[in-house]
DNA sequence: ATAGGTGCAAACAGTTTGCATGTAT
DNA sequence: ATACATGCAAACTGTTTGCACCTAT
């Protein structure tokens, strides 16, 4: 059994509702700045916290993207990637998944997982 | 033409070589601690500041993988990816790549460039 | 001679931690 | 009542910057 007992409090409540709402991964930032609209006074120290606290529940996951700050992600999304706009910033989930990744590693080594990541620009700054 | 003029000195040749000797991406600390052999009291500025040049100059690539410092290689590599060793940790570069990418996007997104990290196990913890 | 580069230390930014207080159980 | 969670501020870590000195051109 967990060691570890999980209480609801309104902070985590607050935090992890921020995330089920957004369609996108959010960086600690941005998670404090969206759940602060709901609990005032809320602490950084706090979403750091709870943030790593969800992510040793495996119930989000992290989005990393070099040169930007980590961001996360509810992890029961599935198998899917990532898109940066390189203008607005914003990290977009992709769907779907690419194959044949086994036929590019040399033979003897095992594939276990894998992450892509691709950059552009969005639709809206696009046009 | 360019604004900066780039200098010829010996810690910014012992970078550059440093990398050109390594079959692997390398870390700022790995960076560091390779040249510092080379150069007696070279500065970790220094290498931030040189790494950034090179960066600037597509001379050197940035290599992120999750979770990990921020690695960095010589861009003259051709477009290939990486492999890390869950076991040993190492980063392994990957010849060819995956085709595409497009497909996954939306449509209005414009692709400009991505990135794909493969996780495994490498041929010597693999067996 | 002069613009650029370097090393050092201070400044910063992002993240973690200690502690007194608050609160879910 | 008790243990876990929170907020604040201090402590840390990694990266950047200001400045006086150095060096390639």
């Amino acid at each position: 059994m967990p060691s570890r007992a999980s209480r609801k409090t309104k902070q985590r409540d607050a935090l992890r509702e921020v995330l089920e709402r957004s369609e996108r991964p959010l960086s600690i930032g941005e998670l404090l700045e969206a759940a602060t609209k709901r609990i005032d006074g809320l602490g950084v120290a706090t979403v750091y916290r709870t943030v790593n606290a969800l992510l040793e529940d495996d119930v989000v996951e992290v989005v990393a993207i070099p040169g930007e700050p980590v961001r996360y992600e509810l992890a029961n999304k599935g198998h899917h990637h990532h898109f940066q706009c390189e203008k607005c910033t914003r990290v977009f989930d992709i769907a779907g998944c690419i194959d044949n990744i086994r036929k590019l590693i040399p033979p003897k080594f095992r594939v276990r997982a894998h992450e892509l990541t691709v950059y552009g620009l969005c639709a809206s700054c696009a046009r």
